[in-house]
DNA sequence: ACTTAATAGTAAAGCATCAAACTAATTTTT
DNA sequence: AAAAATTAGTTTGATGCTTTACTATTAAGT
């Protein structure tokens, strides 16, 4: 079967199982470079970790809307983290809701050891992928995010 | 910042993310729709009953391998539906090692009501995105599995 | 000001995932 | 034919996610 006569059905199938593949491997991928160096962290905390080394001392719901994940998730990944001593929570005095997460020296020394591995991960990745094509899978997702979004109103 | 000018590494940064949010958002939508219609069913449960409606009676590895699940999820997911009889087990006599999953009349019946859910969800997304586009992003998150494979070796 | 609504975070329970160790059956090597 | 390797499935324990309900704080509506 030729990829034209294909229903846009059959491609949406397809195209969510490459989804879960992609992610599935990224995941491992790093999994795998963490257990071979002993490096104590799941994936989902370096997810968090890596926002933070982004930009620090911004409050777990902004933590979780980058990271795309529940706040609930958010509150027990950062008490793993911090039982790492990785990262603390800081009560915000302009707003006593929020707690602002901020990195320790320890979680910020990690950053060099481990940087290099993604920025390694995203090359492997990104073999024989053009940056045209990734700009269109983005444009993609997101307009299907949005759809999806609208949708549940 | 525009797109020409963005880095791969950004992008692929973003790209990981909108991945992330299309796959929670398309199981966010189908669990709405399950909770309204008081369907005893987690997403997960679906992706196997949707691989059997395809194709009845191949082993949990194969389900496992379409579902893109390990097999002791699939163990764990097996056991759900079987307990809420939707499918049974049957030892292949051919090579005792594997089991094969049938559906149950009850998980046969299901696809009436399941199926046009998920085509109107599949009409939802690909709303403004055209069959050329879906195309260029199943190739490029093909070889980046592909690449990721490679990679583990 | 006072009530109501919205927001940030936590807690608990149930579900799903994953790795590692295990059993059983089959295939490959020797 | 016997030993070793591979494959399918299960079990267990740890981790993470999600829903629901809850508390505390702030913002909005009257």
């Amino acid at each position: 079967m030729t990829k034209a006569s294909r229903s846009k059905q059959e491609m949406t199938t397809e195209f969510t199982r490459e989804i879960t593949k992609v992610n599935l491997a990224l995941k491992q991928y790093l999994q795998a470079k963490f257990r071979l160096h002993d490096i104590d962290l799941t994936f989902e905390m370096l997810q968090v970790m890596a926002c933070l080394w982004k930009q620090d001392g911004i409050n777990q719901q902004e933590v979780s809307n980058i990271t795309v994940k529940d706040k609930a998730s958010m509150t027990y990944l950062i008490d793993n983290l911090t039982a790492r001593k990785l990262v603390y929570r800081l009560e915000d005095e302009k707003d006593r809701r929020n707690k602002l997460i901020f990195l320790t020296e320890k979680g910020k020394d990690m950053e060099q050891q481990i940087q290099p591995w993604i920025t390694e991960m995203y090359a492997v990745v990104n073999k024989n992928v053009t940056a045209d094509q990734l700009g269109v899978c983005i444009r993609v997702l997101g307009n299907m995010s949005e759809n999806l979004r609208k949708a549940a109103d």
